[in-house]
RNA sequence: GGAGGGGUGGUAGAGCGGUCGAAUACACCGGUCUUGAAAACCGGCAGGGGCCCGCGCCCCUCGUGGGUUCGAAUCCCACCCCCUCCGCCA
């Protein structure tokens, strides 16, 4: 959500900057419904006063022991007007309110213009894609040769897009995750948080994900309201919903490791092949929670501390800054980590740190009093996979694969596996 | 699932048809005192929104949504959530 009044106050600025995503913002609707609201707004707010004066005049005259009877007769009559106006001025909110809720977030100035990804810019790259000597396997083969990847199990219990995992492999991608965890909370300063992987319509509309993207979510039977989580990103930054916080409590840092539940709907026909892209998968994601003049900084802590992972197990990758066009909803700046695939001859996506500034936190009424001012202000949330759990597991196997199929075991991950140094 | 109790400001917790947006305490902010701090004392302090250049005025909010009433934190109905006990259960 924007700040209301800077888009009374300056909507030609926030319109052209929205331009700069490709979202047209319609002034003159915009123009025409605030007019509106402000008309019956204050028409509807003196009515209410008028009565509400009126019924404390009733109440002085009944303790003098007066005749109210005229009195009341008086304000029956406000009564039809008054409520008419009430009517108008839900009726104009509830407009404006779905207008607001569509209205993605202001970019960064730093993020550069561009339609889609490939207007992104590499900012660096860390390490050197391995040469073989031998022909290159992609995960899916390595896999099957395994005996861990089992797609066709998967799609007999539950359909497309889903994998089963078996002994050392299943293995190998829960040692990725307690890894992952350990290396968050012990060095990174993150608190480790256990959260419910269904959440309420109000979780995902303070992240950002309702109303517009609800053909991306499960949603669960029955009358519960409920959905599956797209991403930890939704309950743990839903933890400060409603929420005014003491400055000395900030910044908050929470990992977790969930499952992600995707429809992964408008996707169909890309990356069919392996586990790149599931209905299922799991993830480890940080979350922080902090004041506004620490946030940017507190974006490029995070993103390194996504890059630590990636460093730690030796896979080479590269950051990228996300273009305008790119750039999620919710986001004012995102830097993507894309991890070397052999199998692909390519970098792919395997972790999104992204600023959102106080979109979310206003979406969510996230707060914390600001000693400068003394009031309440929207706090500033940031996210970002560290990492992807499956497409970790996809680049460790590929990466590390051997002439003879097997596959060597990183070192950083060795002790997760009782010191196990090749699977297979 | 059954029975009972309860949801009020940053927190705890009074209020149970009109001058209550709300006692009190804690927390917090400012001041006095002090070399400094603590203590003590004095004062301030809910959130959201609107109008106005401003002083300021007004509206909404006591879990949510309806209803009764001239008037609702207070009465009625529904729903949600929390707690206690019983049953069932990983």
């Amino acid at each position: 959500m924007l700040d209301p009044k800077r888009l009374r106050s300056e909507p030609e600025r926030i319109a052209e900057q929205l331009r700069r995503r490709g979202y047209h913002l319609d002034l003159d609707r915009l123009r025409d419904l605030e007019a509106r609201r402000r008309e019956v707004q204050v028409r509807a707010e003196r009515l209410q006063a008028e009565r509400n004066a009126r019924s404390k005049a009733i109440g002085r005259a009944k303790a003098a022991g007066e005749d109210i009877e005229p009195l009341k007769a008086e304000v029956a009559a406000l009564g039809e007007a008054l409520e008419a106006a009430e009517a108008e001025l839900a009726a104009v909110q509830a407009e404006l309110e779905a207008l607001y809720a569509e209205l993605p977030n202001l970019l960064h100035e730093s993020v550069p213009d561009g339609e889609d990804e490939r207007h992104n810019v590499e900012i660096h790259r860390w390490g050197e894609p391995r040469v073989f000597d031998f022909p290159v396997r992609d995960h899916v083969e390595l896999g099957a040769a395994l005996g861990g990847l089992d797609f066709e199990a998967a799609a007999q219990i539950s359909g497309a897009r889903f994998v089963v995992m078996r002994g050392e492999l299943a293995r190998l991608h829960r040692a990725l995750i307690q890894f992952m965890l350990d290396l968050h909370t012990a060095e990174h300063g993150y608190q480790e948080v256990y959260v419910p992987y269904l959440v309420n319509a109000d979780s995902l509309f303070g992240t950002g994900q309702l109303p517009k993207f609800a053909e991306d979510l499960f949603a669960v039977a029955g009358d519960s309201g409920l959905y599956l989580i797209p991403t930890a990103e939704v309950p743990v930054t839903n933890l400060v919903r409603d929420r005014i916080l003491d400055p000395d409590a900030l910044p908050l840092r929470f990992v977790a490791h969930t499952p992600c539940f995707r429809a992964e709907a408008g996707s169909y026909g890309k990356d069919t092949r392996g586990m790149i892209r599931q209905h299922q998968f799991e993830k480890v994601e940080l979350v922080q929670i902090v004041a506004p003049e620490a946030s940017w900084a507190a974006h490029e802590a995070l993103t390194r501390h996504a890059e630590v992972v990636l460093e730690r197990l030796g896979l080479p990758y590269r950051r990228v800054l996300l273009c305008a066009g790119d750039t999620g909803f919710a986001s004012a700046k995102t830097y993507d980590l894309e991890v070397w695939l052999p199998g692909q001859n390519a970098y792919r996506e395997i972790s999104s740190c992204s600023h959102f500034t106080d979109f979310q936190a206003r979406r969510m009424r996230a707060r914390w009093r600001n000693p400068q001012s003394g009031r309440p202000e929207p706090l500033h949330t940031l996210n970002g996979s560290g990492l992807a759990v499956g497409r970790t597991l996809v680049a460790v196997l590929e990466n590390y694969q051997r002439a003879d199929g097997r596959i060597d075991v990183p070192e950083a991950l060795r002790p997760y596996l009782g010191g196990q140094a090749v699977i297979g």
